[in-house]
DNA sequence: CGCAGAAATGTAACCGGTTACAGTCAGGCC
DNA sequence: GGCCTGACTGTAACCGGTTACATTTCTGCG
């Protein structure tokens, strides 16, 4: 293999000079300059990041922790993620954690064992705990964590939540079920927040037996609408917290030979892909997906070029996405 | 940081000895491993992997090549890869290619800089140029390259397809339209054998104007169908050669006001999870994609372990998963 | 021409592991 | 006791870059 030793000797200059060419080529005379690249080009020769990135003590890499990449959402985000880390010279390592603490925390360590630079993650649960992982260039998206030192990009998440509902109230909608996602989940505490600040503003009533739990995913969506369908009052919308979930429900209320949106109204959450192509297509809360991963990247960039970021909280606005799976309650 | 060397002070051995106790615990005896396992606990010593690393010349990291990982297919693909690979102490960097050459050829080049020891990639593209990237550890999965120097792991295309129009037939069908890929792409032109090749086995003409273009996104699925049902006389079943572009093709019939499958049939190709929750739920075949990554990575692990693969072909079974998009054609 | 200071280049230490090879030591055997 | 063997441990070179610091070469100017 030809090591920078080889195109020293060749170029008849130093090894110093030959780094210099190529991390700092204004530092090198052109002359110089040209004999280096001419050796370079001759041998073929490419420099061994990973003796690079050893002396350098820099990876060139971050890790993005995801609960589940096979989640249309988040794939969407870590395309953002990725396509601004490719501009800026990094590459992006995928954590799939499952959910599970264990591997998150043994991903996070990658950057104690110098094999990432930081991390980024998608889901709240929690690398920062003080005896292990701790201290790590960090950035959060897409969730809500309360820990203030841990910079992060988000969601009004309550403020969209609390603006679907009072558009199904301004369908004239009084029993609104919710399919929400993991009671622990901030998401979904927040999400619920906003449904009820808008209930309670239009005077309607908070019925706990409306809300059937999920976890975002489809079949638990079909599920909770399976569940809610079934009250003897049930409900005359459904907010479901994640697209997801609308899509499992919009199925389940299909099996059962009723009409979205005559017989209930469906609105997600996500504007997923495939929401425009539900039938009918779904009203649902727009999360900028590729735009929270551009931004963290950004982010966790600055952070890794010194600058403070902590207390940092950024927002990305929501957008409604009105399409045809709302409207009027039946008489 | 703590060092080896750090350790090796504080339990009073040399620094190959504490090398040894982590990865020959048996050449060490067990009163000095005691004393070292101690050191470690006390300074909560974390090896530098990245000096391992450059030290070992394994990065004990791979790349999957991707088109676009928010495909829903590829995202479960690289879920598989990911899974085993973590089981067996890889790392998975994601490459998101966006079907760009270069982006590709930057990527695979991450194996001679030492960044990783192998290549997953799961779009037929040509990370093999003689000229630049070739003689790298790398297995195609999901995808039918004709070269047998690459080991890879692949469905039989033309069988699936086939079997899939010889069903289509078999309810009645003679007119059946196709929302192909991109031309040059080989998956579809396996497809596209199979579909002929079982036109012609029924005695049906193969007509050129039933096969529309398409990139096996939702939205080209959408125009594909636009297209063929604009056709003076239009197919009584269309085969989408992949579950988006049905998705975009159902949307497009139900905008026309027609009905899915009295109006006309469609199938899909891939089984992604919407697949289950359209409405009708899609007739497809299904391909087993954890598998398929998971497969790919254990193929690539014996790579990395000096096993010979050339001319390796493992092939997945697929699976007709007839659901309701399909029926008798309209006398 | 001589000299200061800047610019270009070279030398060698350093990053933190692994590992070839050498050395030590205990036990077994004659 | 002397010697051999094998188990264990230590020394130091090595991986291939970067970079602090020293040294040489250039410049411009009095």
């Amino acid at each position: 293999m030809t090591t920078i030793r080889d195109i020293s000797r060749l170029a008849g200059v130093s090894v110093a000079t030959v780094s210099r060419t190529m991390s700092n080529p204004d530092k090198v005379s052109p002359a110089t300059r040209e004999k280096v690249e001419a050796a370079i080009r001759e041998t073929g020769y490419m420099p061994d990041m990973s003796a690079r990135n050893f002396s350098t003590r820099k990876s060139k890499t971050i890790v993005v922790l995801v609960p589940d990449i096979s989640n249309p959402f988040f794939s969407r985000v870590i395309r953002g993620i990725e396509h601004t880390a490719q501009r800026a010279g990094y590459s992006v390592l995928l954590g799939d954690t499952r959910g599970e603490s264990e591997i998150e925390d043994a991903y996070a360590s990658m950057v104690r064992a110098r094999l990432a630079d930081g991390v980024i993650q998608l889901n709240g649960r929690l690398p920062m705990e003080n005896g292990a992982v701790a201290d790590i260039p960090l950035v959060n998206a897409c969730d809500c964590v309360e820990d203030a030192h841990i910079p992060k990009i988000q969601l009004d998440n309550a403020g969209a939540a609390r603006a679907m509902t009072e558009y199904l109230i301004s369908l004239g909608h009084k029993r609104i079920g919710v399919a929400k996602g993991p009671s622990e989940s901030r998401l979904t505490q927040e999400r619920l927040r906003g449904y009820r600040e808008a209930l309670e503003a239009a005077g309607l009533p908070f019925d706990e037996s409306l809300v059937a739990r999920g976890d975002f995913s489809a079949s638990s969506g079909r599920h909770a609408a399976t569940q809610l369908m079934a009250l003897g009052k049930p409900p005359t919308a459904l907010f479901c917290l994640s697209d997801e979930m609308a899509i499992g429900a919009m199925h389940s209320v299909w099996e059962m030979g009723l009409k979205v949106p005559n017989d209930i109204s469906i609105v997600g959450f996500d504007d997923i892909l495939f929401a425009e192509y539900c039938k009918p297509p779904l009203t649902t809360i727009r999360q900028p997906a590729e735009e929270f991963g551009s931004k963290a990247m950004g982010m966790l960039l600055s952070l890794l070029q010194g600058a403070h970021l902590a207390e940092t909280n950024q927002h990305l606005p929501y957008e409604m996405v009105i399409r045809q799976s709302a409207g009027r309650p039946k008489a």
